[in-house]
DNA sequence: CAGAGATCTAGTCGGTGTCAAGTTCGGGTG
DNA sequence: CACCCGAACTTGACACCGACTAGATCTCTG
Protein backbone atom coordinates (compact mmCIF):
# COMPACT_ATOMS: atom_id res chain seq x y z
CA UNK A 1 0.00 0.00 0.00
CA UNK A 2 0.52 3.48 0.16
CA UNK A 3 2.02 6.58 -0.27
CA UNK A 4 3.16 6.08 -3.57
CA UNK A 5 4.58 9.22 -5.46
CA UNK A 6 1.62 9.41 -8.43
CA UNK A 7 -1.69 9.52 -6.28
CA UNK A 8 -3.67 7.94 -9.48
CA UNK A 9 -7.31 9.36 -9.43
CA UNK A 10 -6.54 12.96 -7.42
CA UNK A 11 -8.61 15.04 -9.62
CA UNK A 12 -11.83 13.09 -8.78
CA UNK A 13 -10.83 12.70 -4.96
CA UNK A 14 -9.94 16.67 -4.97
CA UNK A 15 -13.85 17.11 -6.32
CA UNK A 16 -15.29 14.61 -3.59
CA UNK A 17 -13.40 16.26 -1.29
CA UNK A 18 -14.48 19.83 -2.14
CA UNK A 19 -17.88 18.70 -2.50
CA UNK A 20 -18.23 17.40 1.03
CA UNK A 21 -16.25 20.54 2.74
CA UNK A 22 -19.31 22.81 0.71
CA UNK A 23 -22.21 20.90 1.85
CA UNK A 24 -20.76 20.85 5.20
CA UNK A 25 -19.03 24.25 5.98
CA UNK A 26 -19.71 26.48 2.49
CA UNK A 27 -17.45 27.46 -0.36
CA UNK A 28 -16.09 29.38 1.89
CA UNK A 29 -14.47 26.44 3.67
CA UNK A 30 -12.75 25.34 0.58
CA UNK A 31 -8.95 25.70 0.49
CA UNK A 32 -6.60 23.69 -2.06
CA UNK A 33 -4.10 23.26 0.87
CA UNK A 34 -6.57 21.91 2.98
CA UNK A 35 -7.95 19.51 0.24
CA UNK A 36 -4.25 17.92 -0.60
CA UNK A 37 -3.58 17.77 3.67
CA UNK A 38 -6.43 15.27 4.33
CA UNK A 39 -5.88 13.31 0.56
CA UNK A 40 -2.32 13.30 2.14
CA UNK A 41 -0.89 15.04 -0.87
CA UNK A 42 1.70 17.66 -0.90
CA UNK A 43 0.08 21.15 -1.18
CA UNK A 44 0.97 22.23 -4.39
CA UNK A 45 -0.80 19.13 -5.89
CA UNK A 46 -3.95 20.18 -6.55
CA UNK A 47 -2.54 22.92 -8.12
CA UNK A 48 -1.22 20.64 -10.76
CA UNK A 49 -5.01 19.75 -11.99
CA UNK A 50 -7.10 22.87 -11.58
CA UNK A 51 -5.52 25.92 -13.27
CA UNK A 52 -6.50 27.95 -9.77
CA UNK A 53 -8.63 27.63 -6.74
CA UNK A 54 -11.74 29.03 -8.87
CA UNK A 55 -10.93 26.43 -11.44
CA UNK A 56 -12.03 24.12 -9.05
CA UNK A 57 -15.33 26.06 -7.75
CA UNK A 58 -16.23 26.22 -11.29
CA UNK A 59 -15.98 23.03 -11.78
CA UNK A 60 -18.44 21.92 -8.68
CA UNK A 61 -20.54 24.49 -10.17
CA UNK A 62 -20.93 22.38 -13.15
CA UNK A 63 -21.91 19.58 -11.38
CA UNK A 64 -24.58 21.11 -9.69
CA UNK A 65 -26.38 21.65 -12.96
CA UNK A 66 -25.75 18.01 -13.63
CA UNK A 67 -27.58 17.21 -10.63
CA UNK A 68 -30.23 20.40 -11.10
CA UNK A 69 -31.26 19.09 -14.33
CA UNK A 70 -31.28 15.35 -12.68
CA UNK A 71 -33.29 16.29 -10.23
CA UNK A 72 -35.77 18.44 -12.85
CA UNK A 73 -36.21 15.49 -15.04
CA UNK A 74 -36.97 12.78 -12.31
CA UNK A 75 -39.66 14.76 -11.04
CA UNK A 76 -41.02 15.19 -14.68
CA UNK A 77 -40.91 11.26 -14.67
CA UNK A 78 -41.94 10.36 -11.37
CA UNK A 79 -45.01 13.08 -11.18
CA UNK A 80 -47.04 11.90 -13.95
CA UNK A 81 -50.69 13.03 -13.04
CA UNK A 82 -49.13 16.48 -12.12
CA UNK A 83 -48.57 19.01 -14.52
CA UNK A 84 -44.92 19.28 -16.13
CA UNK A 85 -44.52 22.91 -14.97
CA UNK A 86 -45.30 22.22 -11.58
CA UNK A 87 -43.29 19.02 -11.53
CA UNK A 88 -40.19 21.03 -12.61
CA UNK A 89 -40.25 23.39 -9.92
CA UNK A 90 -40.82 20.63 -7.50
CA UNK A 91 -36.98 19.21 -8.72
CA UNK A 92 -35.88 22.69 -8.80
CA UNK A 93 -36.73 22.96 -4.71
CA UNK A 94 -35.54 19.55 -4.38
CA UNK A 95 -32.61 19.86 -5.38
CA UNK A 96 -31.72 23.41 -3.81
CA UNK A 97 -33.11 22.12 -0.55
CA UNK A 98 -31.29 19.01 -0.37
CA UNK A 99 -28.12 20.69 -1.68
CA UNK A 100 -28.36 24.21 -0.66
CA UNK A 101 -24.71 25.13 -0.73
CA UNK A 102 -24.20 24.07 -3.72
CA UNK A 103 -27.03 25.35 -5.70
CA UNK A 104 -25.60 29.09 -4.14
CA UNK A 105 -22.37 28.25 -5.74
CA UNK A 106 -23.77 27.54 -9.00
CA UNK A 107 -25.42 30.82 -8.82
CA UNK A 108 -24.17 33.79 -6.67
CA UNK A 109 -20.65 32.21 -5.99
CA UNK A 110 -19.94 32.15 -9.60
CA UNK A 111 -20.65 35.45 -11.20
CA UNK A 112 -17.63 37.32 -10.83
CA UNK A 113 -15.23 34.03 -12.14
CA UNK A 114 -16.26 34.67 -16.15
CA UNK A 115 -18.52 31.22 -15.67
CA UNK A 116 -18.76 31.38 -19.38
CA UNK A 117 -15.49 31.56 -19.87
CA UNK A 118 -15.14 27.73 -18.43
CA UNK A 119 -16.71 25.62 -21.29
CA UNK A 120 -17.54 22.26 -18.91
CA UNK A 121 -19.74 24.88 -16.98
CA UNK A 122 -21.32 27.26 -19.60
CA UNK A 123 -22.41 23.25 -21.17
CA UNK A 124 -23.93 22.21 -18.23
CA UNK A 125 -25.65 25.48 -17.29
CA UNK A 126 -26.91 25.95 -20.67
CA UNK A 127 -28.35 22.09 -20.57
CA UNK A 128 -30.08 22.63 -17.92
CA UNK A 129 -31.46 25.98 -18.48
CA UNK A 130 -33.01 24.35 -21.57
CA UNK A 131 -34.90 21.76 -19.60
CA UNK A 132 -36.04 24.47 -17.77
CA UNK A 133 -37.13 26.68 -20.21
CA UNK A 134 -38.88 24.17 -22.71
CA UNK A 135 -41.08 23.23 -20.66
CA UNK A 136 -42.36 26.60 -18.47
CA UNK A 137 -41.95 28.23 -22.05
CA UNK A 138 -45.67 27.88 -23.48
CA UNK A 139 -44.61 27.62 -27.14
CA UNK A 140 -43.87 23.91 -27.72
CA UNK A 141 -41.98 24.66 -31.01
CA UNK A 142 -41.64 28.76 -32.01
CA UNK A 143 -39.56 30.34 -29.60
CA UNK A 144 -39.91 30.35 -26.42
CA UNK A 145 -41.61 33.78 -25.14
CA UNK A 146 -40.08 35.47 -22.34
CA UNK A 147 -42.39 36.51 -20.19
CA UNK A 148 -43.43 32.73 -19.85
CA UNK A 149 -40.19 31.05 -18.93
CA UNK A 150 -39.03 33.97 -16.90
CA UNK A 151 -41.64 34.17 -14.68
CA UNK A 152 -41.79 30.69 -13.69
CA UNK A 153 -38.03 30.57 -13.54
CA UNK A 154 -37.72 33.65 -11.45
CA UNK A 155 -40.96 32.44 -9.03
CA UNK A 156 -39.38 29.10 -8.38
CA UNK A 157 -35.45 30.88 -8.10
CA UNK A 158 -36.74 33.09 -5.95
CA UNK A 159 -38.12 30.40 -3.51
CA UNK A 160 -35.60 28.41 -3.80
CA UNK A 161 -32.96 31.81 -2.90
CA UNK A 162 -34.65 33.19 -0.56
CA UNK A 163 -34.38 29.65 1.58
CA UNK A 164 -31.38 28.79 0.76
CA UNK A 165 -29.90 32.33 1.92
CA UNK A 166 -31.85 32.31 5.17
CA UNK A 167 -33.68 35.64 4.23
CA UNK A 168 -37.05 33.99 5.71
CA UNK A 169 -35.40 33.32 8.87
CA UNK A 170 -38.47 35.92 10.12
CA UNK A 171 -41.03 34.59 8.28
CA UNK A 172 -40.76 30.89 9.07
CA UNK A 173 -39.52 30.13 12.33
CA UNK A 174 -39.58 27.02 14.82
CA UNK A 175 -38.73 23.56 14.85
CA UNK A 176 -41.02 22.73 11.15
CA UNK A 177 -40.03 25.90 9.40
CA UNK A 178 -38.80 23.88 6.40
CA UNK A 179 -41.94 21.80 5.99
CA UNK A 180 -44.38 24.63 6.79
CA UNK A 181 -41.93 26.63 3.52
CA UNK A 182 -42.09 23.76 1.87
CA UNK A 183 -45.66 23.64 1.55
CA UNK A 184 -46.29 27.25 1.12
CA UNK A 185 -44.06 27.09 -1.67
CA UNK A 186 -45.95 24.17 -3.49
CA UNK A 187 -48.87 26.15 -3.00
CA UNK A 188 -47.62 29.40 -4.72
CA UNK A 189 -45.91 27.12 -7.65
CA UNK A 190 -49.52 25.44 -8.21
CA UNK A 191 -51.04 28.77 -8.16
CA UNK A 192 -49.11 30.34 -10.85
CA UNK A 193 -48.98 27.34 -12.93
CA UNK A 194 -53.05 27.69 -12.96
CA UNK A 195 -52.74 31.10 -13.46
CA UNK A 196 -50.79 30.48 -16.20
CA UNK A 197 -53.09 27.65 -17.88
CA UNK A 198 -55.75 30.25 -17.72
CA UNK A 199 -54.35 32.62 -20.03
CA UNK A 200 -52.84 30.15 -22.57
CA UNK A 201 -55.36 26.91 -22.12
CA UNK A 202 -54.94 24.01 -20.01
CA UNK A 203 -52.48 22.06 -20.77
CA UNK A 204 -52.04 19.40 -23.80
CA UNK A 205 -51.38 15.93 -22.52
CA UNK A 206 -48.37 15.62 -25.07
CA UNK A 207 -48.15 15.06 -28.68
CA UNK A 208 -46.07 14.00 -30.55
CA UNK B 1 -1.06 69.83 6.33
CA UNK B 2 -2.03 66.66 6.81
CA UNK B 3 -0.93 62.91 7.96
CA UNK B 4 -1.91 63.66 11.51
CA UNK B 5 -1.77 60.64 14.12
CA UNK B 6 -5.64 60.52 14.24
CA UNK B 7 -7.81 60.13 11.31
CA UNK B 8 -10.66 61.17 13.55
CA UNK B 9 -13.34 59.94 10.33
CA UNK B 10 -11.58 56.25 9.61
CA UNK B 11 -14.85 54.45 10.12
CA UNK B 12 -16.78 56.00 7.42
CA UNK B 13 -14.61 56.82 5.06
CA UNK B 14 -13.61 52.59 5.32
CA UNK B 15 -17.64 52.31 4.52
CA UNK B 16 -17.44 54.27 1.50
CA UNK B 17 -14.07 53.06 0.21
CA UNK B 18 -15.23 49.46 0.60
CA UNK B 19 -18.52 50.18 -0.55
CA UNK B 20 -16.76 51.53 -3.54
CA UNK B 21 -14.97 48.43 -3.98
CA UNK B 22 -17.78 46.48 -3.59
CA UNK B 23 -19.62 47.87 -6.38
CA UNK B 24 -16.11 48.20 -8.43
CA UNK B 25 -14.60 44.96 -8.20
CA UNK B 26 -17.10 42.34 -5.96
CA UNK B 27 -17.04 41.50 -1.87
CA UNK B 28 -14.29 39.34 -2.93
CA UNK B 29 -11.90 42.60 -3.57
CA UNK B 30 -12.81 44.40 -0.01
CA UNK B 31 -9.51 43.85 1.77
CA UNK B 32 -8.93 45.51 5.15
CA UNK B 33 -4.96 45.85 4.43
CA UNK B 34 -6.06 47.66 1.13
CA UNK B 35 -8.54 49.87 2.75
CA UNK B 36 -6.04 51.08 5.12
CA UNK B 37 -3.55 51.56 1.93
CA UNK B 38 -5.85 53.85 0.08
CA UNK B 39 -6.92 55.76 3.07
CA UNK B 40 -3.42 56.02 4.41
CA UNK B 41 -3.38 54.67 7.52
CA UNK B 42 -1.54 51.60 9.15
CA UNK B 43 -2.35 47.97 8.42
CA UNK B 44 -4.33 47.69 11.59
CA UNK B 45 -5.96 50.60 12.10
CA UNK B 46 -9.14 49.13 10.48
CA UNK B 47 -8.98 46.45 13.13
CA UNK B 48 -10.17 48.86 15.72
CA UNK B 49 -13.82 50.77 14.03
CA UNK B 50 -14.58 46.55 12.70
CA UNK B 51 -13.89 43.68 15.24
CA UNK B 52 -13.23 41.64 11.81
CA UNK B 53 -13.47 41.77 8.18
CA UNK B 54 -16.79 40.10 8.55
CA UNK B 55 -18.32 43.19 10.50
CA UNK B 56 -17.62 45.19 8.09
CA UNK B 57 -19.02 43.66 5.42
CA UNK B 58 -22.54 43.26 7.40
CA UNK B 59 -22.17 46.85 7.73
CA UNK B 60 -22.38 47.11 4.22
CA UNK B 61 -25.33 45.17 3.64
CA UNK B 62 -27.01 46.73 6.83
CA UNK B 63 -26.50 50.14 4.34
CA UNK B 64 -27.93 48.29 1.42
CA UNK B 65 -31.03 47.61 2.98
CA UNK B 66 -31.73 51.26 4.32
CA UNK B 67 -31.33 51.91 0.53
CA UNK B 68 -33.63 48.96 -0.47
CA UNK B 69 -36.24 50.33 1.45
CA UNK B 70 -35.46 54.08 -0.09
CA UNK B 71 -35.69 52.91 -3.38
CA UNK B 72 -39.36 50.83 -2.43
CA UNK B 73 -40.75 53.69 -0.76
CA UNK B 74 -39.55 56.09 -3.60
CA UNK B 75 -41.47 53.99 -6.05
CA UNK B 76 -44.32 54.43 -3.87
CA UNK B 77 -44.64 57.53 -3.47
CA UNK B 78 -43.42 58.93 -6.85
CA UNK B 79 -45.94 56.40 -8.73
CA UNK B 80 -49.12 57.32 -7.30
CA UNK B 81 -50.93 55.87 -10.52
CA UNK B 82 -49.72 52.58 -10.88
CA UNK B 83 -50.55 49.73 -7.27
CA UNK B 84 -48.76 49.25 -4.51
CA UNK B 85 -47.26 46.09 -5.60
CA UNK B 86 -46.37 46.74 -8.92
CA UNK B 87 -44.66 50.16 -7.45
CA UNK B 88 -42.63 48.04 -4.91
CA UNK B 89 -41.83 45.54 -7.24
CA UNK B 90 -40.16 48.27 -9.37
CA UNK B 91 -38.17 50.06 -6.38
CA UNK B 92 -36.67 46.35 -5.72
CA UNK B 93 -35.30 46.18 -8.89
CA UNK B 94 -34.60 49.61 -9.51
CA UNK B 95 -31.99 49.26 -6.09
CA UNK B 96 -30.74 45.66 -7.46
CA UNK B 97 -29.87 46.89 -10.72
CA UNK B 98 -28.39 50.22 -9.94
CA UNK B 99 -26.38 48.20 -7.11
CA UNK B 100 -26.28 44.56 -8.25
CA UNK B 101 -22.85 44.00 -5.83
CA UNK B 102 -24.86 45.40 -2.70
CA UNK B 103 -27.45 43.67 -3.21
CA UNK B 104 -26.09 39.86 -3.79
CA UNK B 105 -23.54 41.03 -0.69
CA UNK B 106 -26.73 41.53 1.40
CA UNK B 107 -28.78 37.90 0.21
CA UNK B 108 -25.96 35.56 -0.99
CA UNK B 109 -22.89 37.52 0.75
CA UNK B 110 -23.81 37.26 3.93
CA UNK B 111 -26.19 34.13 4.96
CA UNK B 112 -23.09 31.97 6.49
CA UNK B 113 -22.35 34.85 8.77
CA UNK B 114 -24.64 34.65 11.63
CA UNK B 115 -26.32 37.91 10.34
CA UNK B 116 -28.86 38.19 13.03
CA UNK B 117 -25.91 38.08 15.39
CA UNK B 118 -25.22 41.85 13.71
CA UNK B 119 -28.21 44.14 15.61
CA UNK B 120 -27.97 46.74 13.41
CA UNK B 121 -27.87 44.48 10.36
CA UNK B 122 -30.98 42.57 11.67
CA UNK B 123 -32.79 45.57 12.22
CA UNK B 124 -32.34 47.47 8.91
CA UNK B 125 -33.30 43.69 6.95
CA UNK B 126 -36.48 43.45 9.32
CA UNK B 127 -37.78 46.91 8.52
CA UNK B 128 -37.10 46.45 4.42
CA UNK B 129 -38.60 43.12 5.02
CA UNK B 130 -41.44 44.23 6.91
CA UNK B 131 -43.02 47.56 4.02
CA UNK B 132 -42.09 44.70 1.33
CA UNK B 133 -44.60 42.55 2.85
CA UNK B 134 -47.14 45.16 4.21
CA UNK B 135 -47.47 45.82 1.11
CA UNK B 136 -47.68 42.75 -1.17
CA UNK B 137 -49.26 40.74 2.15
CA UNK B 138 -53.05 41.64 1.19
CA UNK B 139 -54.81 41.69 4.17
CA UNK B 140 -54.22 45.27 5.54
CA UNK B 141 -55.30 44.23 9.26
CA UNK B 142 -54.60 40.86 10.33
CA UNK B 143 -51.78 38.35 10.14
CA UNK B 144 -50.51 39.04 6.36
CA UNK B 145 -50.79 35.26 4.54
CA UNK B 146 -47.31 33.85 3.64
CA UNK B 147 -48.57 32.67 0.24
CA UNK B 148 -49.27 36.40 -0.41
CA UNK B 149 -46.36 38.19 0.21
CA UNK B 150 -43.99 35.43 -0.50
CA UNK B 151 -45.04 34.92 -3.71
CA UNK B 152 -45.16 38.18 -5.10
CA UNK B 153 -40.82 38.79 -3.17
CA UNK B 154 -39.84 35.49 -4.35
CA UNK B 155 -40.57 36.98 -8.03
CA UNK B 156 -39.07 39.71 -7.79
CA UNK B 157 -36.08 38.72 -5.84
CA UNK B 158 -35.98 35.39 -8.40
CA UNK B 159 -35.96 38.68 -11.20
CA UNK B 160 -33.23 40.54 -9.32
CA UNK B 161 -31.12 37.87 -8.71
CA UNK B 162 -31.00 36.23 -11.79
CA UNK B 163 -29.83 39.27 -13.37
CA UNK B 164 -27.74 40.58 -11.03
CA UNK B 165 -26.06 36.77 -10.95
CA UNK B 166 -25.40 36.91 -14.62
CA UNK B 167 -27.74 33.47 -15.23
CA UNK B 168 -29.59 35.29 -17.92
CA UNK B 169 -26.60 35.77 -20.21
CA UNK B 170 -27.97 33.81 -23.02
CA UNK B 171 -31.99 34.74 -22.62
CA UNK B 172 -30.88 38.37 -22.84
CA UNK B 173 -27.77 38.57 -24.82
CA UNK B 174 -26.76 42.20 -27.34
CA UNK B 175 -26.44 45.84 -26.56
CA UNK B 176 -29.75 46.18 -25.26
CA UNK B 177 -30.03 43.21 -23.01
CA UNK B 178 -30.66 44.92 -19.61
CA UNK B 179 -34.17 47.60 -21.36
CA UNK B 180 -35.28 44.22 -23.16
CA UNK B 181 -34.62 42.41 -19.37
CA UNK B 182 -36.38 45.81 -17.42
CA UNK B 183 -39.03 45.52 -19.81
CA UNK B 184 -39.78 42.19 -19.76
CA UNK B 185 -39.60 42.16 -15.79
CA UNK B 186 -42.21 45.08 -15.84
CA UNK B 187 -44.43 43.23 -18.35
CA UNK B 188 -44.37 39.86 -15.12
CA UNK B 189 -44.28 42.73 -12.06
CA UNK B 190 -47.75 43.23 -13.80
CA UNK B 191 -48.96 40.34 -14.81
CA UNK B 192 -48.29 38.51 -11.60
CA UNK B 193 -50.24 41.85 -9.76
CA UNK B 194 -53.23 41.28 -11.72
CA UNK B 195 -53.43 38.01 -10.96
CA UNK B 196 -53.34 38.38 -7.09
CA UNK B 197 -55.82 41.35 -7.77
CA UNK B 198 -58.41 39.15 -9.82
CA UNK B 199 -58.52 36.58 -6.37
CA UNK B 200 -58.26 39.10 -3.94
CA UNK B 201 -60.50 41.94 -5.39
CA UNK B 202 -58.90 45.25 -6.81
CA UNK B 203 -56.98 47.14 -5.21
CA UNK B 204 -58.64 49.72 -2.62
CA UNK B 205 -57.23 53.36 -3.36
CA UNK B 206 -56.51 53.65 0.38
CA UNK B 207 -58.36 53.84 3.24
CA UNK B 208 -57.74 55.97 6.39
C1' DC C 1 -2.70 70.90 33.60
C1' DA C 2 -2.79 65.99 34.30
C1' DG C 3 -4.43 61.69 33.59
C1' DA C 4 -7.39 58.48 31.16
C1' DG C 5 -9.33 56.53 27.39
C1' DA C 6 -9.91 56.46 22.48
C1' DT C 7 -7.36 56.10 18.29
C1' DC C 8 -3.67 54.78 15.50
C1' DT C 9 1.28 52.55 14.49
C1' DA C 10 4.62 48.88 14.20
C1' DG C 11 5.72 44.23 14.52
C1' DT C 12 4.56 39.47 14.35
C1' DC C 13 2.23 34.93 13.50
C1' DG C 14 -0.24 31.46 10.97
C1' DG C 15 -2.65 30.65 6.82
C1' DT C 16 -3.47 30.92 1.85
C1' DG C 17 -2.82 30.87 -3.50
C1' DT C 18 0.58 30.70 -6.89
C1' DC C 19 4.87 30.08 -9.17
C1' DA C 20 9.51 27.74 -10.27
C1' DA C 21 12.50 23.93 -10.05
C1' DG C 22 13.44 19.33 -8.87
C1' DT C 23 11.81 14.19 -8.38
C1' DT C 24 9.37 9.98 -9.52
C1' DC C 25 6.78 6.99 -12.23
C1' DG C 26 4.46 4.82 -16.26
C1' DG C 27 3.84 3.97 -21.07
C1' DG C 28 5.34 4.02 -25.60
C1' DT C 29 9.46 3.86 -29.00
C1' DG C 30 13.80 2.20 -30.61
C1' DC D 1 14.32 -5.14 -23.18
C1' DA D 2 16.52 -0.53 -22.50
C1' DC D 3 15.43 4.06 -22.92
C1' DC D 4 13.39 8.23 -22.39
C1' DC D 5 9.97 11.63 -22.30
C1' DG D 6 6.28 13.71 -20.39
C1' DA D 7 2.59 13.54 -16.90
C1' DA D 8 2.00 13.58 -11.95
C1' DC D 9 3.69 14.97 -7.73
C1' DT D 10 7.10 17.29 -4.09
C1' DT D 11 9.79 20.92 -2.18
C1' DG D 12 10.69 25.54 -1.48
C1' DA D 13 9.79 30.26 -1.89
C1' DC D 14 7.11 34.68 -2.32
C1' DA D 15 3.49 37.95 -1.60
C1' DC D 16 -0.67 38.78 0.41
C1' DC D 17 -4.09 38.55 3.90
C1' DG D 18 -6.58 38.61 8.72
C1' DA D 19 -5.78 38.71 13.38
C1' DC D 20 -3.33 39.73 17.67
C1' DT D 21 -0.14 42.44 20.82
C1' DA D 22 2.41 46.20 22.67
C1' DG D 23 3.46 50.78 22.37
C1' DA D 24 2.90 55.69 20.70
C1' DT D 25 -0.08 59.68 20.29
C1' DC D 26 -3.94 62.51 20.47
C1' DT D 27 -8.22 64.42 22.69
C1' DC D 28 -11.16 65.32 26.12
C1' DT D 29 -12.61 65.82 30.70
C1' DG D 30 -12.14 66.95 35.45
Amino acid sequence: MAQRYHHGDLRRQLLVAAGEVLERSGPEAITLRGLARSLGVSHAAPGYHFADRDALLIELAAQGHEMLEAAMVDRLSHDSQSSPQLAIGEGYLDFALANPNRFRLMFAGIADMGPSASPTFAQAAQRSFATLVAVTGSTPDAEPDPREWLSSWALVHGLATLWVDGSLEYGFAGADAAAQFRATATAILSDHTLARQAVTGPAVPRSG
